[in-house]
RNA sequence: CCCCCCGUAGCUCAACCGGACAGAGCGACGGACUUCUAAUCCGUAGGCUGGAGGUUCGAGUCCUCCCGGGGGGACCA
């Protein structure tokens, strides 16, 4: 399409009725109002100052020349300057077949040409359970990881597993206490340690599996206790984000970074990056302590890499992490999705990339903001001492993965939101957004189903009589999918899925609200309602597997 | 003190990286069921887009300042 308007716009300048300008980004957008169209351009506007003519008539010149070619039907120029292009109802109405060929896989493009970009999301320590906030994180990142494969590209879904370092020490502390305790005997939790009750059931799961094995241990903690403590943790996590229908392709244990290798001389990934730190002139040592000169990346203050007790930093982790990520296995894009009280590390560890010998700018960090809790009008606070809900798995058990799902993604990352439970655990659609949508595919398979008991079936042999208002309304909804995907792979702005799933079915709804489709005495009419319905139904399926909503055929 | 996000209908939020008349859902009010699923649809009311300037053909969107809410600014993660 844009093609097409940029061919014009030459060929108005090699014909003298527009003079020569320079290179000019030209944007497509697909207006409001039925009226103006199926897409505009203002290039006229933006251009008339330039080649000093009135809007009007730089918008002619490029009109005039728009090649009116299979898709287009009719291209005109309105009011302020603005080129509208009406597309050919026959085409449309073909594409459906395409639609339906597709099924739940309509909307893909090749946008990402098998760019390889990673995911990384959740990443939460294995120190407890998944919380609320957790949940949006893992909504976010995975939307987007389908949103991004269904635009072509090559998509890892990552977990990042913290079990180095000084919080995993205490967790292993906390838990052989706690092992400790199944046994009867009087030990304290170690200063500062987790006091969730899971912990409780971790021990008791380890005194189950293999007895008093580490009782008498005189580590603290013992090693295989405290890894095996880890694995059932994981393991639980994994759980609850498979109830969420999150699956990553690759859990990557930080305590990797760390290993030597097998040869003599090899060294870890930690070693590496730091070397390629010292190699750059990119630490310095003071204080005791070895820090990142960001200072020299434009950053304004140093941060430190090795403690002085001489243990690395979690930041010292990440720039290996990110080293690993980039120079090792080698994406061409990573995306990392942080909770916005990270979002102090953004430009540090984009420096620490390309201080390591990557691409800063290849490291893209989505924050998200924070969730609140609602009950109707009631506030739900987010405490353990108020027994309220806190884990995302009893956000789950509430209000189901699909409610979840849906709900999560309805606001741009960027804003804070609140989730209201009392409608997400509602299975009316009046109340639940989600419920609208799946109801609208249930009703599709039912009326297809209809259909074959009465002898109807879908055709493509009288599509031209698909002609009313609601008719062609659904079917821009339905062609518009892969312009959508496209978008938000490029804005990495998965949200706006929802609101499609609702306008689409909405617009499916309307249509069979205002005409019948299963008509026996006109079979005609009746295939060709048929097909828009398959083709309907494709779409909210599509849509709805790229949210991670289950698409059922009956409610 | 500095940095980041947000402020849009009574409520929760959209608005395609400057475009055409700021849109949905819920809530409120009023209509439509001899049904292919009324779990739906239609209509009405509701807005100085926090405030003040600026940039330009054109601003919810960009710039400056102010107000308000949230989050950061550690040899914590």
């Amino acid at each position: 399409m844009g093609e097409l308007v940029r061919n014009a716009l030459e060929l108005a300048q090699a014909d003298q009725a527009l003079p020569p300008i320079p290179p000019i980004e030209l944007r497509i957008e697909r207006p409001k109002e039925r009226e103006h169209g199926d897409y505009s351009c203002n290039v006229a506007l933006r251009l008339a100052s330039a080649v000093r003519m009135p809007p009007m008539e730089v918008a002619s010149a490029i009109a005039q020349r728009i090649m009116r070619t299979e898709p287009i039907a009719d291209v005109d120029v309105a009011r302020p300057g603005f080129i509208n292009i009406t597309l050919d109802a026959d085409w449309q109405r073909n594409r459906l077949l395409t639609v339906i060929d597709a099924g739940d896989q309509w909307g893909r493009v090749d946008l990402g040409a098998g760019h390889r970009v990673q995911v990384e999301f959740v990443s939460a320590n294995p120190t407890g359970p998944l919380q609320v906030g957790n949940g949006r994180g893992a909504v976010l990142g995975d939307a987007l990881a389908s949103v991004l494969d269904a635009a072509g590209f090559e998509v890892q879904r990552e977990y990042y597993v913290n079990d180095a370092g000084a919080q995993i020490r205490l967790f292993g502390r906390t838990l052989f206490a706690r092992y400790q305790q199944q046994f009867g005997r009087e030990v304290p939790l170690p200063e500062g340690g987790y006091q969730g009750a899971y912990m409780v059931d971790v021990a008791g799961q380890l005194k189950e599996e293999s007895g008093d094995r580490w009782l008498e241990s005189s580590e603290d903690p013992p090693a295989e206790l405290s890894e095996r403590g880890l694995q059932l943790m994981v393991e639980q996590i994994r759980g609850d984000l498979v109830m969420l229908r999150v699956e990553f392709d690759h859990w990557q244990r930080e305590s990797t970074l760390y290993d030597q290798g097998d040869g003599a001389d090899s060294e870890s990934t930690y070693d590496i990056a730091m070397s390629r730190l010292r190699d750059g002139s990119f630490v310095i040592e003071k204080e005791g302590a070895v820090w990142f000169r960001s200072d020299a990346l434009g950053e304004d203050k140093d941060n430190v890499l090795i403690r002085s007790s001489g243990e690395p930093t979690y930041f010292a982790s990440d720039v290996a992490y990110h080293y690993d990520k980039f120079l090792t296995r080698g994406f061409d894009t990573v995306i990392d999705v942080w909770g916005a009280d990270h979002q102090g590390h953004v430009a540090r560890t984009q420096a620490a990339v390309s201080a390591v010998g990557g691409d800063g700018e290849a490291l893209e960090v989505l924050l998200y903001q924070l969730v609140h809790l609602r009950r109707g009008d009631e506030r739900v606070r987010m405490s353990k001492r108020t027994g309220e809900i806190v884990t995302l798995r009893e956000l789950i058990e509430e209000v189901g993965s699909d409610a979840a799902r849906f709900f999560m993604l309805q606001r741009s990352a960027d804003a804070q939101m609140d989730f209201d439970l009392a409608a997400a655990a509602s299975a009316d659609p009046r109340q639940n957004p989600a419920s609208y949508v799946k109801y609208a595919h249930a009703r599709c398979a039912s009326v297809l189903r209809n259909a074959g008991e009465a002898g109807l079936a879908p055709s493509s042999d009288h599509l031209d009589l698909l002609v009313e208002e609601q008719e062609s309304v659904l079917i821009g909804e339905i062609l518009r999918l892969p312009e959508l995907v496209a978008d938000m792979a490029t804005r990495r702005e998965p949200h706006h899925l929802t609101y499609y799933a609702q306008s689409l079915a909405q617009a499916f709804t309307q249509f069979y609200d205002a005409h019948r489709i299963v008509v026996p005495d006109e079979p005609e009419r009746s295939g060709a309602r048929l097909t828009l319905t398959c083709a309907s139904r494709a779409a909210l399926a599509a849509t709805l597997r790229l949210i991670g909503v289950d698409a059922p055929n009956e409610m």
